[in-house]
DNA sequence: GACAACTCAGACAGTCTGTCTTAGTCTGCC
DNA sequence: GGCAGACTAAGACAGACTGTCTGAGTTGTC
């Protein structure tokens, strides 16, 4: 009973390579026209390249990544999801296909990739004030 | 200087769902033929089938996920990776798209994520030991 | 020698992805 | 009024990837 949907929905769908440069452009600039997406993305791209911006953008709308409304004529795109839900929805995605859907494989892993490379002690610190969190909300239901 | 090919290296490719049923499998049950691993997988297939796995393994050798050794004139087949790696291949997949290949945001949001639902005890008891571990080898370098 | 099982190579359709073309619509300006 | 420029919408296209399957050759057994 419960535990569910306190959390933001996760994105399902995956974004592309070629989507994802579209929606980090969003993250930088804000609600953008297509063109200046293109402007951005392919400086001195034609009409084409504008096509691609537009058929890309249309997808990532179609996944749920980007919103769009109208000003004027033109539409203003903007992403509906942050960098940390696409991370979050990778993570899970990576969850469901190899650890059952539990996430503490996951983090074990994490821990045991970044061992050889620095862990920064403020990430160490985030990891046991959840373990605390945890066992908190674990002995207290 | 250093702090390099001392973890054994990642998977850089993508094993698809499919595969990963053959990989589960031989994770299972260790080194088999094409046949005990179709008997598994398609229980009652064919011909097909059977050419069917036969191809998956081909693809999961030429990805570096499977090696092969000859038993008389069978093949006997073997998992070169396990479950661990493929977790941190992704994982460092995910970093390098979403992060720059930095790990630690991904571990902001596999707290935030975990945080949320519930972890079971002994999940909780294994990251506590985990931390403890990360803190000691922080503190005596 | 016939048969069964195995291996190897490749065909095939369906899907996904990035790219581009075309046609239609609206704008404001001369 | 009408025209050039910019925007939207719809879809065509090739290449890659995936899961599936067929066939031709090999090898060992009875």
């Amino acid at each position: 009973m419960m535990s569910e949907a306190n959390t933001p929905p996760l994105p399902d769908s995956h974004a592309t390579d070629t989507e994802l440069s579209v929606l980090e452009a969003l993250w930088r600039f804000g609600e953008s026209t297509i063109r200046a997406l293109t402007d951005e993305l392919y400086p001195g791209g034609g009409a084409a390249r504008y096509a691609t911006v537009q058929k890309l953008l249309e997808r990532l709308e179609a996944k749920g990544f980007v919103g769009r409304r109208r000003a004027g004529r033109v539409g203003l795109f903007r992403a509906t999801v942050d960098r940390g839900a696409l991370i979050r929805g990778r993570l899970q995605a990576t969850a469901d296909r190899l650890c059952g859907g539990a996430l503490s494989p996951l983090l074990t892993q994490l821990v045991e990739a970044a061992d050889a490379r620095a862990l920064s002690a403020d990430d160490i610190a985030s990891l046991r004030s959840l373990v605390d969190r945890l066992s908190d909300s674990e002995e207290a239901p």
